[in-house]
DNA sequence: ATACAAGGCGCC
DNA sequence: AAAGGGCGCCTTGTAT
C-alpha cells in the first residue's frame, strides 16, 4: 500500500509518495486549497496518509467532505515509541526530537487558520517517519507495537470525525430540564429561585443568616458552629449526619452543581446548531485513555443526558462493555479460571459461580481492590482468596505494583510504557543514603512509593483496557463505513466515546445493522489483543431516541 | 489583573 | 492514621 507523507511549507503542501524504496520518493506540490480534492482522488485506491498531527490536517478535509481511510499520526506514534520499554531510543534520535516530544494538538475551532508560528512547521515528517519505521523494525516486539501504532492513529481519525460531527443535543429539552429543576433563568449574578429558597433553608437550619453555601470554608465553619461532627463538606460526609440542615444542603449542592457545570451558560458555550461540540483527544491520558477538551465531554452527567436526542428519523445506538478491565486482566494474564468467569455476561457473578467468593458484592470489591490497590477493609481481605483462585491475574497486578515501588517502568499488553516516577524517592541511589531533606521522613517516602505502585498496578490494566477500546473503535469505524447509506451526512457515524462506551448516530433503518456491527467489532478487538485465548467482551446495546433511555 | 491551589463532584 | 486508579472543570480563596 502506498504511503503519502504530507508536509506543509508555507501555502504549499508537499506530498511525498513512498513506495517502499526510501530513496525513490515522488513529490507532488500543490496549493493548500487544492489538497481536499487531491486527497479525495487518491483515496480511490488504498493509501495511508502520514502527517505530523491529525488535528492539524483532518478537520479541514472533513469540512470539505473528504474522509480518509487510514493514517499515521506521527505525534501520537512518536509519543508511544518514545516511552515504550520495547523500543531502543537511538533510532528515534534527531535534531527534531524535542520538537516532536513537545508537539501539542490543535483544539481551537479556527482550525483553518494556522497560527503564524506553528511549531509543527519546523518539523520534518518525512525524516520522523523514517526514524519511527527504523525504531519499529528494530524492536523485538514490533508486531504488537505496530498494532498499537495503527490503533492509536485510527483513534485519531475517529476523534476528529466525532469532533466534527458533534453529539446531537436538543437545547430546548435541556432548557426545560433546567427550568423544571431550578426555576426560570435568573439575570446574571442572581441565584435561580429554587437555589435561593434552598440557601435560605440551609441558613435557617444553621442559624447563619449571611452564609454563602457555595463557600466550602464558610460552610464548614457554620456546620461546626452548629455542632455537626464533620471535617469537610462532602456529600458522603454529610449523609452520615442526622441534622435538619442535611436534606436542604444536599439538594442545594446537587442543583448548584447542575447550574454551574451544565446550566444555561454551558448550553450557550458548547451547544451550537443542535450539536454538543467538544474536542476529543486520543492519548490525552498517560495510560492511553482519551481526554476531552471543552464542556466536560467525558463527564456528561446522567442528569442532562435526556437532552442528547437523535435527529428526526435517526436513532442512537448506545453500547458499553460490561466489566471491561477485569476481562482485560484475564486476557493479558492468560488466567484461564478468570477467563472462565468472564464467559458469563456478568463476570462478578461468574466468579461466584466459580466458587472464588460467596457474593457478587465481594467479587466486585475484591477485583476493584486488586486493580486499584485497595488494601483496606473488605477489599483487602478478599485478595488472598482471589489470589488462590486466579493466581495469574492477581500476580500480574501485584508484580506491576512491586515494579512501580522499585521505580521501574511497566507496560501495557501492546507496549505502552508507564512514565518514570519523578519523586526524590525514586532517584538513583535513593535507597542507599539518608533521605534528602526535601523528601521528608521515611514514612512520607514509603507512602509516595506505595502510591506509585498503585499507579503502575492500575496502569497495566487501564492502559490495556484503553487498547482494547481503541481496537473496538477502529474496527467499528470501518464497519460503519461499509454499511453505506449515501453521503457522509446520511451515514451512521460515531458521536461519542468514553473508555468503554460508544454512541453511534444512525438512520433508523440501519440501527439493527449498527447493533450487529458494534458487537462484531468487540469480537474483533478481543481477537486482536488476545488471539485465541477465550475471553469474552459482552456488550449492553440499546437503540434509543435519547441517551438517557439507554442502560 | 491574572495565576494557581484547594475543595468538591461529575464521568469511567 | 490512612485509606483505590485515571481524568475535566466549577467556585472560592489566596498569592503574585
Amino acid at each position: 500500500m502506498d504511503r503519502i507523507v504530507l508536509r506543509r511549507r508555507g501555502d504549499v503542501v508537499e506530498a511525498w509518495r513512498c513506495t517502499g524504496d526510501a530513496t525513490a520518493a515522488e513529490v507532488t506540490r500543490l496549493p493548500s486549497d487544492e489538497l481536499p480534492g487531491w486527497v479525495r482522488e487518491r483515496e480511490r485506491t488504498p493509501v495511508r496518509w502520514v502527517w505530523d498531527d491529525t488535528t492539524r490536517w483532518y478537520p479541514a478535509l472533513l469540512d470539505a467532505g473528504v474522509r480518509v481511510e487510514r493514517c499515521t499520526d506521527l505525534r501520537l506514534t512518536h509519543a508511544v515509541l518514545r516511552r515504550s520499554p520495547f523500543v531502543d531510543q537511538w533510532p528515534l534520535a534527531g535534531e527534531d526530537t524535542p520538537g516532536w516530544d513537545d508537539l501539542q494538538p490543535v483544539t481551537t475551532a479556527e482550525h483553518a487558520l494556522f497560527p503564524l508560528a506553528d511549531p509543527a512547521d519546523r518539523l520534518d515528517p518525512v525524516a520522523e517517519h523514517d526514524r519511527q519505521q527504523a525504531a519499529l523494525a528494530a524492536s523485538a516486539e514490533r508486531g504488537r507495537l505496530a498494532l498499537l501504532l495503527a490503533a492509536e492513529s485510527s483513534g485519531a481519525l475517529v476523534a476528529a470525525e466525532m469532533t466534527h460531527a458533534g453529539l446531537p443535543w436538543r437545547a430546548d429539552v435541556h432548557e426545560r430540564l433546567l427550568t423544571d429543576a431550578l426555576g426560570p433563568r435568573p439575570p446574571a449574578g442572581v441565584r435561580p429561585p429554587v437555589l435561593e429558597r434552598l440557601a435560605g433553608e440551609v441558613r435557617a437550619a444553621l442559624g447563619a443568616p449571611g452564609l454563602n453555601p457555595d463557600s466550602a470554608v464558610e460552610l464548614l465553619r457554620a456546620l461546626q458552629a452548629a455542632g455537626l461532627p464533620v471535617d469537610d463538606t462532602r456529600q458522603w460526609t454529610l449523609e452520615q449526619v442526622d441534622h435538619a440542615v442535611v436534606a436542604p444542603l444536599l439538594e442545594y449542592k446537587k442543583l448548584a452543581r447542575l447550574l454551574s457545570a451544565h446550566g444555561w451558560s454551558w448550553l450557550e458555550t458548547w451547544v451550537r446548531d443542535g450539536r454538543f461540540r467538544s474536542a476529543f483527544l486520543p492519548g490525552g491520558v498517560v495510560t492511553g485513555r482519551w481526554s476531552a477538551q471543552g464542556g466536560g465531554a467525558l463527564s456528561v452527567p446522567v442528569a442532562v443526558r435526556p437532552a442528547a436526542v437523535a435527529d428526526d428519523g435517526w436513532q442512537l445506538v448506545v453500547a458499553d462493555v460490561a466489566q471491561l478491565e477485569p476481562r482485560v486482566l484475564a486476557g493479558m494474564s492468560g488466567d484461564a479460571a478468570m477467563a472462565e468467569a468472564a464467559r458469563s455476561a456478568d463476570l462478578y457473578q461468574g466468579m461466584v459461580a466459580g466458587g472464588a467468593v460467596a457474593t457478587r458484592a465481594e467479587a466486585k470489591l475484591g477485583m476493584l481492590g486488586a486493580m486499584y490497590g485497595g488494601t483496606r477493609g473488605e477489599s483487602g481481605r478478599m485478595l488472598p482468596r482471589l489470589a488462590r483462585r486466579y493466581p495469574r491475574a492477581i500476580e500480574l497486578v501485584e508484580e506491576a505494583a512491586r515494579a512501580g515501588e522499585r521505580g521501574a517502568v511497566v507496560s501495557t499488553l501492546l507496549g505502552r510504557g508507564s512514565p518514570l516516577p519523578t519523586g526524590a524517592w525514586a532517584q538513583r541511589g535513593a535507597d542507599l543514603g539518608e533521605p534528602p531533606d526535601d523528601d521528608g521522613p521515611r514514612e512520607d517516602r514509603d507512602r509516595a512509593r506505595r502510591a506509585w505502585g498503585r499507579f503502575t498496578r492500575n496502569f497495566v490494566v487501564q492502559g490495556t483496557g484503553a487498547e482494547w477500546a481503541l481496537c473496538w473503535l477502529a474496527d467499528l469505524r470501518n464497519r460503519l463505513w461499509r454499511l453505506g447509506g449515501g453521503t457522509p451526512a446520511q451515514r451512521p457515524h460515531l458521536v461519542f466515546f468514553l473508555h468503554d462506551e460508544v454512541v453511534v448516530h444512525t438512520p433508523e433503518h440501519l440501527a439493527a445493522d449498527v447493533t450487529r456491527e458494534v458487537r462484531a467489532a468487540a469480537v474483533t478487538a478481543g481477537r486482536l489483543l488476545f488471539g485465541g485465548f477465550p475471553v469474552d467482551f459482552p456488550l449492553d446495546v440499546a437503540v434509543v431516541r435519547s441517551w438517557a433511555d439507554a442502560g
